[in-house]
DNA sequence: CCGAAAATAT
DNA sequence: GATATTTTCG
């Protein structure tokens, strides 16, 4: 009768193949959020990819899920095994460092490798980092090259989440703006930064400069006396400013570690 | 919108 | 038949 054949229209779906490297981007979005907080339609605004829909990132979350599952039991079961590779060593350092108010006595709680590793992950800082970032080079950039520090700044440009993460800026913005408004970093940072641009202010005016080495009268004295002052709290600020780089450049590192042993783990199946 | 289960396609 | 992806459903 009027039955319609099985594919005439059907020709046109495509299925989506779920490359390695689409893998990937997968991967790093759900841990840039959090596995638990991982969900679809966030995944697909970070992923940014103009051809795939909720239903594609839904369906491979599930799937995801579950090789998990599977994978964290294996490695539970090969955890006697003590095939202790680089990447497990640093884990289990990094854990045992940052989780330490976890203070569990439970011999379980070594066992639930895969599951647990991505939950710490999510519960690391790797978005105060983020903000951390576009704050500090903010600063920096409003203050122009004029600092003698500026190359440490432009070293530490080169850790940009955008070239590890592939992710374009705006989105990870979106996010950072997202889930931090509540941080206590955000102050932190925020008060570095006006403090900064304070000083730079009170110092970068040409006149102060010029004054003080033309003449020597008594305010003028005063003044450079003032501005020598101004100078080191500047220098102290920026060694202060410094470190804090020094902290987010380790603090980053790590969070590229775990991000490379889940990557790792994630293409290299235990069963 | 999310996640689990069912249905299909490879 | 097993696995990957899509669709359905609560």
């Amino acid at each position: 009768m009027m039955n319609k054949k099985k594919d005439e229209k059907k020709k046109k779906v495509v299925r989506l193949s779920w490359s390695q490297e689409l893998h990937d981007k997968f991967v790093v979005a759900v841990n840039l959020l959090g596995f638990e907080k991982a969900t679809p339609k966030r995944i697909l605004e970070l992923m940014n990819d103009g051809k795939l829909t909720l239903e594609n990132v839904s369906s491979h979350l599930q799937k995801y899920k579950l090789h998990l599952k599977k994978q964290s039991s294996c490695v539970a079961k090969a955890n006697q095994q003590v095939s202790v590779s680089a990447f497990d060593r640093q884990f289990h350092n990094c854990q045992i460092a940052s989780a330490s108010h976890h203070s569990d006595n439970n011999a379980q709680n070594l066992n639930d490798s895969a599951n647990d590793q991505l939950q710490f992950q999510s519960a690391s800082t790797d978005l105060d980092c983020e903000v951390i970032f576009s704050t500090l080079n903010d600063t920096t950039n409003q203050q122009g090259h004029s600092m003698s520090t500026n190359s440490t700044f432009n070293e530490d440009q080169d850790f940009n989440f955008g070239d590890f993460l592939q992710l374009e800026d705006n989105k990870i913005m979106e996010l950072t703006d997202e889930n931090l408004v509540e941080s206590h970093q955000v102050y932190d940072t925020n008060q570095l930064k006006s403090r900064n641009s304070c000083i730079a202010s009170s110092v970068g005016s040409p006149e102060d400069l010029g004054a003080a080495s033309s003449s020597s009268c008594n305010r003028c004295s005063q003044q450079s006396a003032e501005i020598a002052k101004l100078r080191q709290e500047m220098a102290a600020t920026r060694e202060e400013s410094r470190q804090m780089m020094e902290l987010v450049r380790g603090m980053i590192a790590k969070q590229n570690m775990f991000m490379q042993a889940v990557l790792y783990r994630s293409s290299h199946p235990m069963c």
